[in-house]
RNA sequence: GGGCCGGUGGUCUAGGGGUAUGAUACCUCCCUGACACGGAGGUGAUCACGAGUUCGAAUCUCGUCCGGCCCA
């Protein structure tokens, strides 16, 4: 039945050996012959940096106990694992290690660097999920930069602008100079700085006055194309529909009215540019003001700039504002805080330029992103109102179109002759139309074409990860799509679940999962999120080398979907006690099943109350453990099986059968049998439900515990019995338990030793039941305390007992007596509590303020003083009201 | 500046109208037939602040302050 060469020590270096025996046996494989209910995990393409952080490690330890929960309980799970590899970071390493610039090389051969360092991360960051003991299937790995992968990007963005989703146009963008490429909103970060505060005059066309404004950028002066006032603003009532004159280039510019302007900052008036931040878009928009480009995309003056052209944007703005004191025209400068955009890579100040770049019609299809959000489950519930304000602020449409290398390249050509856009046939995809040409010649009989250089935006390719798992475009992806869970974290809503929601419903009208669950950031010591640039980060193979994948794996259970958690090594280190706790545990119980044949039934007929009460436990905490993983609430789960382990099982159940397992007499050998059966069961059932959370403890123990060689993994998930769950037997047990904590407490209070024989002990209670309860329970309280003679008696031992305090139970003092609460409250604590004993004793009611109080109302504690003389020990049990004697 | 979340013993945390859960740290005692990498006990919180509702607020409402994530 178990195995007799347990190592003393459990030891997590053996980890590996079950990682490596789960992927030969083909443990995680997603079957799909429709036998059993499937479930689809959409797991998020990690970004190949070439190492997973610890918040990886919660995310995926979420993912991981639940793929496993479900394997167990009967689901064919589908656990897939891609890569979401294009974008910028990469770009830069590659530029970095070879100490290039992109353009130095062709661009087949940047692109051929670009994979083969992400080929070199994703290696090592698939090493790193299978040393925490991840159940990917890794034959369904998808890596977005191959071929394939680049094939199905493409395919989306065609069949989008088919739908006229996908649009080009001339239009705003966030433009990184330095990059010289179009970035996102997503990748701008934000940084606060001091400038200046420039105070400019600009005169009236026609009349002798003028106005005031006030710009941080100067150098922006000759795209300025109109100067904007409140429309209640005193000052300028006069002035609106005139115009002013832009200083240094003499152009005349309208003067109009916005109330987005706020009067209180400068002088209430500003200058229009193109475009010096947002808000000049939105008013050029608006307004239907004109455009001027002063900036060129590598940052440069342009022509319009006058003698300016070709400066750069701080070279400008320095020769820009000498000119102006020049002129007279500045007025004052003074400082002020300035929250400027930075590219997000390399922290370049961003500018806004008016690009021709490829679109796609978010606003178009706002009503429908917040429909499907609204048809998916959100855990916790309030994430999904991020995604929705987040989804009717959007300024304009997402803009998909980047100027780089390592990418998916943008599938049109343009034709030379009429400029019409050229699409490749679905089945030569992919296509990189900077090197390849279209298939078929243009209407205009034209045959020869510009190909795009652009590529897409990287979220292009991870916004469509629920089709490319269910297989589209195949024709069945239909039989797995929508995916059953999105797994993700907080800080993506905005980017990848609102992608992947816009770009699902619009590519095939359904949501892309039924139920998204959002977990929280790790955060490190300093209470900010981990993160490489704040360098307050924990390498997991740290915490693995010391403590095992199962550790680590411990503390991210001890997490719910959408709570922030700090990383700590002391709850680390207390997951690896627990498991120390576990096998230990095992240990001694194993050398009680050596050499064991079962009997079940047998066993079941001769349970006495302490394995009725653990054993009703253990079928709660089946109930339990179950209920808490369906509701993602991991915390729970692993408190409560730890907690009934550790307390339950270890400090109270085997320490109450070690008398019966050491026994040499033939009466006690049923009660042996029983006490061996339920150790059993009760180890081998909180494996399982432990194995989804630590999966290489519990295959370890279970080898050595279970005959034959299947893998825990692969047992079915515990499912209560109804028999032994006992509302009484545990209530019958708790009274064990606190008799035999109450000795164990006073022997520790008079400085004995624990195991320390009693010659006798007298249990004294004055409730029949009571009595009848622990007449069963005597030799269990004897024999787990050894007790040489133990006697139970109704009555009363010849002692005084003292009431020393009398505390209301507001729980009932409340509810019943309302606003007197407040007078029962005050009496108990204003007077003698013994005399109030004494009178609730011989009247069973006490009166205050003609208010009745009966004993229901109040708990008491007592001391016992005094004894006869004899040479006994005695002392009252609170918890249920009996007074021991004791003779040690 | 906006959206969302949070502020509970030294630290982390549960609870979310009736006198606060657990962990950790600390202190005391105990080397008990699996585990001293263990066990038993103990100290320690006016539940961020202010006001309101209520007999009663950590809990509900409003405001303030502080922190976090995302965004501007």
């Amino acid at each position: 039945m178990s195995k007799d060469n347990i190592p003393a020590d459990y030891d997590h270096s053996k980890e590996a050996e079950w990682q490596t025996k789960w992927e030969e046996d083909h443990l995680h494989r997603f079957i799909g012959d429709g036998t059993r209910p499937r479930y689809i995990i959409d797991t998020p393409p990690p970004y190949p940096t070439g190492s997973i952080h610890i918040g990886h490690v919660l995310n995926w330890t979420f993912i991981d106990i639940i793929a496993r929960f479900m394997r167990m309980r009967g689901y064919d799970v589908m656990f897939p694992q891609g890569w979401d590899c294009h974008g910028l970071p990469t770009e830069v390493k590659v530029e970095e290690i070879y100490n290039i610039r992109k353009n130095d090389v062709p661009r087949n051969e940047f692109r051929k660097m670009c994979i083969d360092l992400t080929l070199d991360n994703i290696n090592q960051m698939k090493k790193q999920m299978q040393s925490l003991g991840f159940s990917q299937d890794w034959s369904r790995e998808f890596v977005t930069m191959t071929p394939e992968y680049r094939a199905k990007t493409q395919l989306s963005f065609i069949e989008l602008y088919n739908r006229g989703l996908i649009y080009q146009a001339i239009h705003p963008v966030n433009w990184c100079p330095r990059c010289e490429t179009a970035i996102a909103f997503a990748e701008v970060d934000y940084n606060d700085n001091k400038t200046h505060l420039n105070y400019l005059e600009f005169p009236e066309t026609e009349g002798d006055g003028n106005v005031k404004i006030a710009t941080t950028r100067p150098e922006l002066l000759s795209a300025c194309v109109a100067v904007v006032v409140h429309p209640d603003d005193e000052r300028y009532k006069h002035l609106e529909g005139k115009s002013v004159e832009v200083p240094l280039y003499k152009r005349s510019v309208k003067i109009i009215t916005d109330t987005e302007v706020d009067p209180e900052f400068g002088t209430g008036a500003v200058m229009i540019c193109t475009f010096g931040d947002k808000t000049d878009v939105s008013w050029v928009n608006k307004h239907d003001l004109d455009i001027i480009e002063a900036i060129d995309e590598t940052g440069k003056m342009r022509e319009v700039s006058g003698k300016y052209k070709g400066l750069s944007i701080p070279e400008c703005k320095t020769a820009i504002i000498e000119d102006l004191k020049v002129d007279g025209c500045l007025i004052k400068q003074e400082p002020v805080d300035q929250n400027v955009g930075l590219c997000w890579r390399c922290k370049t100040p961003i500018e806004i330029l008016v690009k021709k770049q490829w679109f796609v019609a978010v606003k178009e299809l706002e009503s429908q992103i917040i429909e499907t959000a609204e048809e998916i489950d959100w855990i916790p519930e309030h994430m999904k109102i991020r995604l929705v304000n987040w989804t009717g602020s959007m300024d304009w449409d997402w803009c998909i179109s980047r100027q780089r290398l390592f990418a998916t390249p943008i599938p049109v050509w343009y034709c030379n002759n009429c400029q019409k856009v050229q699409l490749p046939d679905p089945e030569d995809l992919p296509v990189d139309p900077s090197i390849e040409n279209p298939p078929h010649q243009c209407e205009c009989g034209c045959n020869e074409f510009t190909g795009e250089f652009d590529v897409l935006d990287t979220w292009m390719d991870s916004s469509i990860t629920p089709m490319v798992i269910a297989g589209w475009p195949s024709s069945d992806f239909k039989n797995y799509y929508p995916s059953d869970l999105r797994p993700q974290g907080h800080d993506i809503i905005r980017t990848w679940a609102f992608y992947t929601v816009l770009r699902c419903k619009a590519l095939t009208g359904e949501k892309p999962f039924n139920r998204i669950v959002v977990n929280g950031m790790v955060f490190g010591e300093d209470g900010h999120k981990m993160s490489k640039s704040r360098g307050n980060v924990i390498a997991p193979e740290a915490v693995i080398d010391e403590y095992g994948a199962d550790s680590i794996r411990l503390w991210s259970a001890n997490s719910v979907p959408g709570s922030d958690i700090p990383f700590d090594w002391k709850d680390v280190k207390n997951g690896y006690k627990f498991l120390r706790k576990f096998w230990n545990a095992f240990r001694f119980i194993n050398i009680h099943l050596v050499d064991y044949e079962l009997d079940e039934p047998l066993a079941i007929e001769n349970l006495n109350p302490m394995d009725k009460w653990i054993l009703s436990k253990l079928n709660h905490l089946v109930v339990d453990v179950t209920g808490y993983l369906e509701n993602y609430n991991f915390a729970e789960a692993k408190n409560k099986i730890q907690a009934f382990i550790w307390h339950d099982f270890c400090d109270e159940y085997i320490e109450s059968v070690k008398y019966r397992l050491y026994t040499d007499s033939d009466d006690l050998l049923p009660s042996k049998d029983a006490a061996r059966y339920t150790l059993k069961t009760v180890v081998s059932t909180a494996l399982k439900l432990l194995s989804p959370i630590t999966p290489h403890f519990t295959e370890e123990v279970n080898h050595y515990l279970e005959e034959g060689d299947q893998s825990i993994h692969q047992t079915a998930w515990p499912v209560p019995v109804a028999e032994l769950l006992d509302e009484k037997a545990e209530k019958l047990g708790e009274i064990a338990v606190s008799i035999i904590g109450d000795i164990r407490r006073f022997k520790s209070a008079t400085g004995r030793p624990l195991n320390i024989p009693i010659k006798s002990a007298t249990i004294y209670t004055t409730k029949p039941e009571l009595y009848s309860a622990l007449e069963r329970l005597e030799s269990d309280i004897k024999g787990t305390i050894r007790i040489k003679n133990l006697k139970i008696e109704i009555g009363k031992p010849d002692v005084q007992e003292r009431v020393v305090e009398i505390t209301p139970v507001m729980s009932k003092v409340g509810p019943d007596f309302k606003k007197d609460a407040p007078v029962i409250v005050k009496y108990l604590e204003s007077n003698d509590p013994h005399e109030i004993y004494e009178t609730l004793k011989k009247d069973g009611e006490i009166l205050i303020d003609g208010l009745r109080l009966t004993d229901d109302y109040v708990t008491s504690r007592k001391i016992i003083v005094g004894s006869s003389g004899e040479k006994v020990e005695i002392f009252h049990s609170e918890e249920l009201d009996v007074v021991l004697e004791i003779v040690i």
